[in-house]
DNA sequence: GTGAAAGCGCTAACAC
DNA sequence: GTGTTAGCGCTTTCAC
């Protein structure tokens, strides 16, 4: 028979430009909305587009013109509430704005992370987005070698455009939010899935809190990843010892749900005996059983200006010096804080 | 010395040739393993691949090959802590496998389905991962044209292979264990974010243990994506009216969260007035706060499964009629679960 | 307004 | 074993 049920080959611009009796470079410049063309050419160009069904192969296009409509993503993992959730917004925007993602997840690891840069740089992604940055010297390296504009969003780098919440202030709220519900022994716990620089700002905004209200601070740190350990004392010591706190501030949601089971799991009634609050606002902390105080980073704000200023230094809109583009984030009080109460149990 | 801060080209294949003395192809040749050259050619051509950082350039390796080591990803909603899982393990075994991904968050929406599958396939991915696929006509006729292979996880469509967990084993397994533990009024309470043929699957599997149990059921429909309304009937009727349940069965887990909430604010008692069983086991599920006996679903095992088989189809080494792998899930008993209790409070 | 022609950097026949 | 050559499908000067 004539015709076989599916073209293998789709067609090609070169296809429409013989159906519509015109050359390929015209056909080229209508597709791509070059003024200067007759309306009659240019009808006619589309009529057998429609015709052929044809789609510009992009591939082609990124050839010869060396960069793509790509955008790398580098995540530290997507299995974290709060990066899943950044993705999201990440991907929304990009797609609108008619741009597409890979994503790589790092697990923050150095070597993961130069690896999936090395492949993303390799496929000529026009920008790349960094929910999580390892910090490592060689990943940094490979970027301004590649000449790829990048945009930290939710993390921190002197060579690339940073958009970032209030972390210091954020923290800072946080902290005051305990004091002033009359808590005085406050600790600060991190999570070693926040990134470093997220975690000083807010290590940061705890410790001017505290010493603002004349406290004395307590940092203490979560002993691996999903460790139920911190490093510098049992949590049973920091929950009910004699120097226990009743107010922690967690660097984030997640550190702050693995307190509130310790809590559970020593009897500690929360808020009652302890107040706990968070920071990220993921889903979960809504959850009517985690019921978490916490502050909130507006997600699609901050993926909002990380495309829309990556999208500007990629097409040249914007150039100089790096952006630092800080945005407010807010206390959202849940059920987990309360005034102190009486002494926790078997104290 | 004499090199310049920053060579704003890389270099090609061609500069690699001229340093090494030898022809283009051959360097060509060289990269791609191919053997029959000479070791001392090879060491030359390595030597000026090492002096140049040289990096084969893929865009124009894809422009002749007419095809990508890029794998599209369709998913319903990256905030979804399931899909955010999966996706999670399928960017990890595809980039394990040398193949990056490109995600395309749909809703679960037709229209943006179709737009980000049409997307993808401009971009010339070498295979679909479906993860919710909304079922569309055009969608699938798109995909047939372009003859990309398909694999759908979790979700299901007679165009491609199919990985999924046994939905209706776990589901009978699910409801088997509310009925072992005495439970005789047991809901089926459907979730809108799980796919239409995993939802009717788990529906059949609640079914059937009710139906060999001689036991009466009851299949419900959340209303909306995050309603807290049913649509058969008020939640207030189902937990507390005449003829309430004691057992409920979700079709996922958030949709189990959300029951546990109705309960709480309700003053029932989970497990004592109201045991719930979750499918899925998402991090959120093991919390202590929630404590959720669900069906654990292997993701990192239906990811594996899926991108060797949709591998397997694109290179070639697999090819035949669609495969249907089905995996086995398992019960996670917790803390959602007991023996019915006296009559709930109220009552 | 439109078209001819020169690539983009690579792969893959096919000569030598 | 190695080199020559012809594209892949498109963009983009630059003539006409």
């Amino acid at each position: 028979m004539a015709s076989p049920p599916e073209p293998a080959k789709p067609a090609t611009i070169l296809d429409v430009a013989r159906l519509a009796k015109i050359s390929k470079s015209t056909v080229s410049n209508v597709i791509r909305g070059r003024d200067g063309i007759a309306q009659a050419t240019r009808d006619r160009v589309h009529l057998a587009i429609e015709q052929l069904g044809y789609r510009p192969n992009v591939l082609a296009r990124q050839m010869v013109q060396q960069k793509t409509n790509v955008l790398g993503v580098v995540i530290g993992d997507l299995a974290n509430p709060f990066y899943s959730e950044m993705a999201k917004q990440i991907e929304h925007h990009a797609s609108a704005r008619g741009y597409r993602v890979m994503f790589c997840d790092t697990q923050i690891d150095k070597r993961l992370e130069l690896a999936g840069l090395q492949s993303l740089l390799d496929y000529r992604v026009a920008g790349l987005v960094f929910l999580a940055y390892a910090g490592d010297a060689e990943s940094e390296k490979l970027v301004k070698e590649s000449r790829v504009p990048a945009a930290f969003v939710t993390c921190m780098a002197d060579w690339g455009d940073v958009v970032s919440a209030d972390d210091e202030k954020g923290a800072r709220v946080a902290t005051q939010h305990l004091i002033d519900l009359g808590h005085r022994r406050i600790a600060y716990i991190a999570d070693p899935s926040v990134e470093d620089a997220a975690d000083q700002a807010r290590a940061a905004g705890y410790s001017r809190a505290m010493a603002k209200a004349a406290l004395p601070t307590r940092i203490l740190h979560w002993q691996g990843v999903d460790g139920r350990a911190l490093l510098e004392a049992s949590v049973e010591e920091v929950l009910l010892g004699a120097e226990r706190v009743t107010g922690i501030f967690s660097s984030n949601d997640l550190g702050a749900i693995e307190i509130l089971d310790c809590a559970d799991r020593l009897n500690i009634r929360v808020p009652e005996d302890l107040s706990i609050v968070g920071f990220d606002d993921v889903m979960l902390a809504g959850l009517r059983r985690i019921n978490l105080t916490t502050i909130a980073q507006p997600k699609e704000v901050l993926a909002r200006i990380a495309i829309t200023t990556l999208i500007s230094r990629i097409t040249g809109e914007l150039s100089g010096g790096n952006l630092r583009q800080i945005v407010e984030c807010n206390l959202v009080v849940r059920g987990s804080t309360a005034p102190p109460g009486e002494q926790p149990p078997g104290s």
